[in-house]
Parts: C-alpha cells; structure tokens; sequence
DNA sequence: GCTTGACTTTACCGACCGGTCAACTACAAT
DNA sequence: ATTGTAGTTGACCGGTCGGTAAAGTCAAGC
C-alpha cells in the first residue's frame, strides 16, 4: 500500500464520512476498508471492534465540530446573542457545503447516531450523551453571558441552553428530512429567542 | 394457528413495537414475524417488502397520534396557546407511559426513521415528510386561531408552527438520548413561546 | 544477521439478512 | 364433488454481516 501515511486516521475519516452520510447499521465494516483502501485485518488491529470505531468517530466529529463552529462562534468580541446568530449561521453553512458535496444535507452525527443507537447500544448512548452535555454547557456560558450583559432576564439557565440545543437538533433533523439547507438559514437564528423562564 | 384474528394487522402492530423499540434495521423480518406468531412466508402474503410494511406502518403511526395527541389536544374550547401546552403534556405522557412499559423513552417514531433513513430510502423519507407536512398543517392551525384571538402577532405563521414542530422534536431526540422522560415535561410546554417574526 | 513486534494480507467462520418458492390447508362458490 | 383462491407453511436462496486467525512483510534495535 505505497507508503501508508497513517491507515488508523484513513480509517477513521472514512468511517466518518460513510457513517454521517449513511447510518451505523448501512455502513458495513468492509465498506469502511474499501474506502480507506485498508484490508479487513488491518482494521482489526487498530480498532476492536465497530462499536469502538463508532466512539473514536464521535471524538473526532466533537473536535471537528469544536474547531468549525463553536471556537468560530462563541468569541468574546460580540455579543452573546449574536454569537448564537453567528453559531446559527456556521452550522447552516456547514450543512450547506455537505449538501452541494455529497447532494445531501445529513444533518447532525451526535443526533443522528443518538436517534438510530440510543436505545440498543449504551456505550454509543452515553458518548453522545456526554458530547449533548458538553455542547449544552457551552451554549450555558453564553446564556450566561447575555444573562450578564442583561440581554436575557428571569430565564432559568440550564433549562434554556437545553432548549436551545434541543431546537437546534430539531431543525437539523427536519432539514435533513427535507433536504434542503434552507430551512437552517431560516429557522436556525431563532434559536437565540428560546427562553425558559425561571421556575 | 387457532383462528387467526387478522394476520395482517398482527403483522403491523409486531412491526410498529419493534420499529419504534429498536431501529429499521436493526429488526429484521424474522424478528417480526415471530412476534406476531406468523411465518415469513405469510409476511410476504400480505406485504411485497419491508419497505413497503414499514410504510403502512408510518400510517398507522400517524394515526394513532392523531387520536391520542392531536384530537385530543386540538380542541376548540380552550385558548390557542393552552392547546399547544395540552398538546406538550400529552405528549410527555405518551412518552412516560412508554418508559414505563419498555423501560427506554422511544422518542417520536417518524424522527427515528426520518433520521436513520432520509438520505438512504427516498420512499420512507417521503412518507415521513408528508406526515411532518400534516402536523405543521395542524399547529399551524392552532397557531392561526392564536393570532386571531391576538394571542399573538407579527409573526410567519407558517415558520412559527414549523420551529414549534422542530422544537418538539428536537425535545423528544434529546429525551430519548438520556433516557429521560422529565425532559419533556420540564421543556415541551416551552413550544408554545416560540415565535418567528414576520420576515 | 538475527530477533522482535508492529502492521498487513488473505482466506475463512457461523450467523443472519431480505426475499423466494412449491406444497399444503381451509373454505366458498359452483 | 370439484374447482378457485386466500392464506399458510417451512425449507431454501445468494449475499452480506461482524469478526477471527494464520501467514507473511518490513523496518528498527541489538
């Protein structure tokens, strides 16, 4: 194989792609090789298992996704608010440019292999759990932040990152049901609206 | 097989539990076929295909939310917006009582199968945003008769009830992923303060 | 030059997949 | 009594699944 210029990472990237453009049960062990241009046992000896591929594919979606929007969108030079609109705007850039590549808009791999493995697969489950945690927590900071500036007042916090998250997954999901990136630019900015009112 | 009460719809309801517990392909014909007592050969009797049962099986989904979520919720004698909060908490009850019975919050069948089968299964993707079209249709509708009573104003009737939709399903993704029917309880009823302004 | 060990190749495994088929049963119409 | 037909049965198909294992390659360390 020429000079193999780290098969670990070949396989990596390709599980990432096949899998948010397909689902986890669609794409088989030996489709990842074939795009990797990696024999079976190779694949064998860096990763144990699909499972364990699976949760090494989600670290890297968290990091990617870390550098492509929110270390993009939350910086400290605008207001909270408008980090949210900017986060908003990123990401339906982001599903933009996947749609005009592959001719699809596939919509967000926490969720999506969430949806499909949460109630079979609990290693899986628990990773994307704890990304969904992470993701919330930094949509918090900037909840907080505007809560500071006095843009939000009387919100519970927690309750409110949550919201938004779960808004944001929502519209990936429909945009994706539809195809069309669209509904991202329209209905993604709102997310900075979403309140939940202190109990 | 004693008397046989309707093979097809036993057939249908197997499919719907196992669809909606686990995912499309992680259940099988087979796996059908022994929950409801019938033998592969009468599966393919009365449907060509899985893809085409799972189809029939979406329709008897939409069904069965309208009668237990939308009729009941839906109804003209009480405010607009107290409808959406009605319609959120039952939902959540849904939800809990399947927990309760499966021991997973299940999440919304057409989001499961909208996510893991958009860009894979043309057919099913269709089916499923014809359904998400219908239930925009009928929050819209409720949203319509929230504006003429001045419950609200200046907002994109149709976006509004399209982010309402996506909020609630975004809610349900993230309450199936921890498991966790309080969620919805806590977030759901929030639906009904989301608004997007006229353009 | 020999050994070691990481890496690769290839053939293979049992299990299961969706789907097919010919034979059979039960019943209604003739 | 015979035929037509809806429904049912269970064996079977080729293909693919995730995963295994034995053999071989190759470069670094001694």
């Amino acid at each position: 194989m020429a000079n193999t210029p780290d098969t670990q990472q070949r396989i990596l990237d390709a599980a990432s792609q096949l899998i948010h453009s397909r689902s986890y049960a669609d794409v088989g062990v030996a489709a990842i090789c074939d795009l990797a241009g990696v024999q079976k046992g190779s694949f064998y000896h860096f990763f144990p298992s699909k499972q364990d591929l699976t949760l090494s594919v989600l670290d890297g979606f968290f990091i990617s996704m870390k550098e492509a929007l929110i270390d993009k969108a939350f910086v400290a030079d605008i207001a909270p608010l408008a980090r949210l609109e900017r986060f908003a705007l990123l990401t339906y850039q982001f599903q933009n440019q996947l749609k005009k590549d592959t001719g699809r808009v596939l919509g967000c791999p926490f969720g999506n292999l969430a949806t499909e493995l949460a109630t079979q697969d609990e290693p899986i489950r628990k990773k994307v759990d704890h990304i969904f945690a992470q993701l919330q927590n930094k949509i918090g900071e900037v909840v907080t932040a505007s809560v500071q500036v006095g843009e939000m007042t009387g919100i519970n916090i927690d309750a409110t990152a949550k919201a938004m998250l779960a808004y944001m997954e929502g519209v990936m999901m429909l945009a994706k049901t539809q195809n069309d990136p669209t509904i991202l630019r329209n209905l993604l900015p709102a997310m900075a609206q979403i309140r939940i009112s202190a109990s």
